[in-house]
DNA sequence: AGAGTATACGAACGATCGTGCTATCTTGTC
DNA sequence: GACAAGATAGCACGATCGTTCGTATACTCT
């Protein structure tokens, strides 16, 4: 059996990543379930049965807005965080870099990771799947960081990661949540000053 | 022109009663805008116009769940902390009595507040007002619980209660955010375990 | 017991939902 | 420049959305 592969057209190309920048825009105020594909459709100025095209479903469509958005989150995000020289200055990178594409607004609801997460935590099916997995990811990105940290001798040993990760990662999640909600960056400033406060204590007599 | 207030029947109360309580176990799942009426109908085993005949439309529908859901909040949390004799005994019932509502799943979504809080934090309208102005009021009262503990001398009057509310309260999102992804127990116990090393932190040579 | 009315239901409304089918463009390949 | 195939639009479908209306039931009060 040969899967004959389609070749994309380059407009093609781009209207589909123009239609997947705005779902996942919308995605952070309507919800991920919210959004309708006739929205969608008139937000990106095109027709509604055109812009289908592009996916087999709703759920496909879905499933491409978090890669998406999975995608922007590590160019925004994690890649930059990555030209820290040592482990504990990419974990205070990641860390800014998050409350900085929060702040900087590069979505209007906020983190898609939780906008998504939070809508999608209780539901089932593979568009959940997903959004959790993307959740996951960020914390084991923040616990592999810190274990590498303390193994650089710059965060205390005794230091239980998976709870120092829990506990940095409830400041952004607040931080994030309360922006949204009055658009005042106190909140950011808040989750700011949480971390430094939580890291001084984590990295006393040592780094 | 008078209006002429029209007396309620018991039989209808109750139904209005179970009719909002199936919706705010409901919202914390689809969401209090993906809830349908007629799914809510479904539920609560009536028709679809008969439910509606309780609300004038969908919104004073979602009014009426906010608050039904800000009356259990307050029997379920708030109202047993207050038997608390110390202002910290009080922060630390209340915080406990938090946990254990998400732990026990009062709702199948987690804390009705946050699932909400969170889907229209972005958005607009007399729903969303009503639902930041619950999280908003749970700050309040933590802050002030916070102030109360200073004033009586067990908490660190150098802490700014302000941000030690922020953190404790950022602790508590995201156990409840990774209780209702995961149904692991574990999420809730690193919440603890992160209030009793922070509040340790305020209250050393106090208390 | 009878009158009055709150409550509940069934049917139907216009709108929108996700999703197909078909025709017409537009692009890349020879 | 012809031709195959991808991209887009138009139209229509069954389902469901919030909402309205008329009517039947059942409670409450005198």
């Amino acid at each position: 059996m040969v899967e004959t592969t389609r070749k994309r057209r380059s407009d093609g190309e781009k209207s589909r990543k123009a239609i997947l920048s705005e779902a996942a825009q919308l995605a952070t105020v309507e919800g991920i379930n919210g959004l309708s594909i006739g929205r969608l459709a008139d937000a990106v100025g095109m027709s509604k049965s055109g812009l289908f095209a592009h996916f087999g479903s709703k759920e496909d469509l879905q499933l491409a807005t978090i890669e998406t958005a999975r995608a922007l989150f590590h160019e925004l995000v994690i890649e930059p965080a990555l030209v820290g020289t040592t482990a504990l200055g990419r974990l205070r990178l990641l860390i800014e870099l998050f409350l900085r594409h929060v702040e900087d607004k590069v979505y209007p609801g906020g983190c898609f990771y939780v906008s998504v997460g939070a809508e999608l935590g209780a539901q089932s099916g593979p568009v959940r799947d997903q959004a959790v997995a993307l959740s996951a990811e960020w914390m084991r990105l923040v616990v592999s960081t810190i274990r590498e940290a303390q193994a650089e001798g710059h965060i205390d040993a005794a230091e239980d990661a998976e709870q120092l990760a829990f506990e940095l990662t409830g400041y952004l999640l607040l931080g994030n949540t309360q922006f949204v909600a009055t658009q005042d960056s106190a909140a950011i400033e808040r989750a700011r000053h949480a971390v430094e406060g939580r890291l001084a204590a984590a990295t006393r007599d040592f780094g």
